[in-house]
DNA sequence: AGCACGCCGACT
DNA sequence: GTCGGCGTGCTC
């Protein structure tokens, strides 16, 4: 196997195949599918995937792999194999679809360097390049770029005096400490240790220390173990009987912390009767897709933990997915003192070397459990026996970008290769996902009561129209006010929904109704308080907050809608007494915050949680008796045919914080459109109903679990342009398909217009539809050179969970 | 994506 | 006659 081929790290629609290469002979039989190398392409190098080894080349001249980054394959056969089965059902490049499957500080950083030739060329370079090489040999690009003397360069490079060097740089990566090893047999160190001048106390220490050990061990933790300082260990470097090594150390984000193990609980005989298929397919190595439909608080978490520990038992490898908004320290925790040191952590809140080694450690196979956000079902386990996707109906599953895959599905593929069994649990399941379960394809698993029998809290909705009718303006019902009084002198604890991020809102005229937009996007601008301006939220445009309406001259210019900043002020006034604590991405977004927050509200310092999303999920507070949602209804106007099964979904998982324990719980949901479905079921805990009435309609629209979709959205700086490109697509689609398939558009996106760019959006709905794919490609070649040329954009989402 | 090659307008 | 504009096409 002399030859290649490579995936280089060009995405573009004309390198998007693979590139053969000669290897060299020092690294025949080394070089396998899966590793990186580093390769020329045209004039440069670049960084590049091998993806299979062959006798002969397609081609007649290749040219020979510059450099090996690996020792190891970085991708296993089944993820290149993954990686090609997303390209075809993503319609994303090949090196994309590896690239998301790797930690980022794998991927490669490009460099362009000039490097003088000769000492003697020095003298006959131009004037404008001389004073850059006058101290040193070589130098970057981009220091030269944008000066003026980058022509005069371009000259010298012709000339042959300066030479061209594009290097490949592995970023971040292994840190490394400085250890040392035997470096001589047994029988000669003993022999050395008898030698020894008895004043060499010291280095018998070390010696009879690496005896023991006998591998390679750190210099800092022998000279901390034996309470020496490291000049022993340097002298027997410097004699020959250790040698020095480097060893990777691991950054570990949780080092500081211990975990009390935990031991099994005993299982409700609901769990027991649950997780009984469960254990039987990894018994059996069977696949099959299990979908936990259980009610909040009804102990999935410890179905997912015993269903993993007998994985483990099995010899095998487990995955569990959570949404990267529960990926609380509270999850981690009960995954570490279950399975301490076997368990890998990856989230977003890593930096890129901790994601690197959390990585490495499953790559060496030194955990069997990786907990993580969606990226982590490409974990490079080879022996799976699990996967678990928790709260499946999280959107944060489905990447927005390319490869817009769906973690879920990649699960699935994944669970079908390794014939093991897939968990989806969820207390609100997606109608896709039950749907399947109703119709034999998912085994259906119910978990109906909660843990500690405690009952599900009750639910009062109350019409905030009402209370504005009855001259109540502030943003708590009287209602929920009253209970939030009430649980305070009890020493009860409360927790406040909000479903707006931020401290801002957005602005209206109240006589002209006018709402400031911004000039590039086609979206209001919101306001934020502390910096006092108006802010666009897709592009950053700034502006001063206007005193007077610009339409209309009036000066009534108010701010509407309230963020979690404005109620937090709001409860300060109202509740002097109580400490309130906020979270949202503004109190977050610090390194450890999140969990800081957490303990101030666990620990009772404060008497309540004040939030958005991320306090939806998860949390498990026994002292909350009391549950707010200011404003139910923020989700339900959104352009999107999911609205209500996300307000449902939302709902429901904020009420389930209540009432957990034993305390009784108490929701209260103040909302402008209190007849809605959604709002009633939610609060009646009624998920079958709200399933059957939101199936109903989803027929009748034509919406998934009925039919598939796929959105094509094309932007573009001229709005001529944008229409008649995607009506060009629409009719071509028309005419192609089956008419059984619904087309909708060209219409405006829901955000019509983002940083000056136009988007329009054409819709599918299909049943079936075998010549979608390769329709879709066709027209992606079709509009190339225009992509290319004129910064047209076309995006096609299969199964899109964002209409914008 | 980058970069080289190549064919046309405004300068010494 | 040359420098440099960016259209075109290729990268094993």
């Amino acid at each position: 196997m002399s030859v290649a081929s490579v995936i280089v790290d060009v995405a573009a629609k004309q390198t998007d195949r693979a590139f053969d290469y000669a290897i060299p002979d020092k690294w025949k039989g080394i070089i396998v599918p899966g590793m990186r190398v580093v390769v020329p392409f045209g004039p440069r190098k670049v960084q590049g995937f091998v993806v299979a080894l062959k006798e002969e080349a397609e081609v007649k001249r290749v040219k020979p792999i510059a450099d090996l980054l690996d020792l190891t394959p970085v991708l296993t056969p089944e993820l290149l194999e993954i990686g090609h089965w997303l390209t075809e059902k993503t319609l994303c490049f090949m090196i994309s679809a590896f690239q998301v499957m790797l930690p980022a500080a794998m991927k490669a950083k490009y460099d362009k360097e000039l490097s003088l030739l000769s000492k003697e060329a020095y003298e006959q370079l131009h004037e404008q390049v001389k004073p850059f090489f006058q101290s040193r040999s070589s130098l970057k690009w981009s220091e030269v770029e944008k000066t003026a003397a980058a022509p005069a360069f371009h000259r010298d490079i012709q000339k042959g005096l300066i030479e061209v060097v594009y290097v490949v740089k592995n970023k971040g990566n292994k840190k490394t400490a400085k250890g040392v090893k035997l470096n001589q047999s047994l029988e000669e160190i003993q022999q050395f240790m008898s030698e020894l001048n008895k004043q060499a106390e010291k280095q018998k220490q070390v010696l009879s220390f690496m005896l023991n050990r006998n591998e390679e061990v750190a210099i800092k933790e022998i000279a901390e173990d034996l309470q020496i300082t490291s000049a022993p260990i340097k002298a027997l470097i410097n004699k020959g009987l250790l040698a020095e090594t480097e060893i990777e150390i691991y950054r570990d984000p949780y080092q500081d912390r211990y975990f009390t193990p935990s031991k099994p609980f005993q299982l409700t005989d609901e769990q027991a009767e649950a997780i009984a298929p469960i254990l039987q397919d990894i018994e059996e190595n069977l696949h099959d897709v299990f979908l936990m439909y259980g009610v909040t608080g009804s102990g999935k978490t410890e179905v997912y933990l015993q269903s993993i520990d007998q994985v483990l038992k099995k010899g095998k490898e487990a995955i569990m997915l959570v949404p990267e908004i529960s990926l609380t320290p509270q999850m981690v925790k009960r995954f570490k003192e279950r399975f301490g040191s076997k368990v890998a952590v990856l989230h977003s809140g890593l930096s890129t070397g901790e994601k690197y080694d959390e990585w490495r450690k499953i790559q060496r196979k030194e955990v069997s459990v990786v907990v993580g956000a969606r990226s982590a079902v490409f974990a490079p386990f080879e022996n799976l026996g699990l996967l678990i996707i928790d709260e499946e109906h999280e959107t944060s599953y489905k990447q927005e970008e390319n490869p817009r895959y769906h973690a879920r599905d990649v699960a699935i593929y994944r669970g079908q290769h390794h014939q093991c069994p897939v968990i989806l649990g969820s207390a609100t399941p997606t109608l896709e996902s039950f749907a399947r379960a109703q119709k034999g394809v998912y085994k259906l698993l119910t978990l109906k009561q909660r843990m500690n029998k405690s009952s599900m809290p009750s639910v009062d909705i109350v019409d905030m129209r009402e209370e504005l009718r009855s001259g109540n303006r502030s943003m708590f019902s009287t209602m929920l006010f009253e209970k939030m009084k009430d649980r305070l002198e009890k020493g009860e604890q409360i927790v406040l929904f909000l479903n707006k991020r931020g401290h801002s809102s957005f602005v209206m005229c109240r006589d002209c109704g006018y709402v400031p937009t911004c000039e590039h996007c086609e979206i209001s601008l919101t306001y934020h308080r502390y910096q006092n301006k108006l802010k666009c939220h897709y592009c950053g445009h700034e502006e001063h907050v206007h005193t007077e309406c610009p339409e209309c001259h009036s000066e009534h210019i108010r701010f509407f809608g309230s963020g979690t900043q404005k109620v937090e002020e709001e409860l300060t006034k109202v509740l002097p007494e109580a400490r309130v604590v906020r979270m949202d991405v503004d109190t977050t977004s610090r390194k450890g915050a999140h969990e800081k927050l957490l303990n101030k509200f666990a620990s009772g310092e404060a008497q309540i949680l004040l939030g958005t999303q991320m306090i939806a999920k998860g949390l498990d507070f026994p002292n909350v008796t009391l549950v707010g949602v200011l404003t139910a209804d923020t989700m339900l106007n959104l352009p999107d045919f999911r609205a209500s099964e996300k307000t449902f979904q939302l709902l429901t998982q904020v009420s389930g914080r209540a009432g957990r324990h034993k305390l009784p719980g108490e929701v209260v949901i103040q909302t402008y459109t209190p007849e809605h479905y959604s709002i009633q079921l939610a609060s009646q805990h009624d998920y079958d109903a709200f399933y059957k009435h939101e199936m109903e309609i989803r027929k009748m629209h034509k919406y998934p679990p009925f039919f598939y979709l796929a959105l094509v959205t094309v932007s573009h700086e001229n709005i001529a342009k944008v229409v008649s490109v995607t009506d060009k697509i629409s009719q071509y689609l028309r005419q192609k398909l089956s008419p059984q398939t619904t087309i909708l558009g060209p219409v405006a996106s829901p955000i019509a217009k983002i940083k000056d760019r136009y988007r329009y959006q054409c819709m599918l709905k299909y049943k079936l539809e075998p010549s979608l794919i390769p329709l879709l490609k066709y027209i992606l070649e079709r509009y190339q050179a225009e992509m290319q040329k004129e910064n047209l954009t076309i995006t096609i989402d299969l199964n899109p969970y964002s209409m914008m």
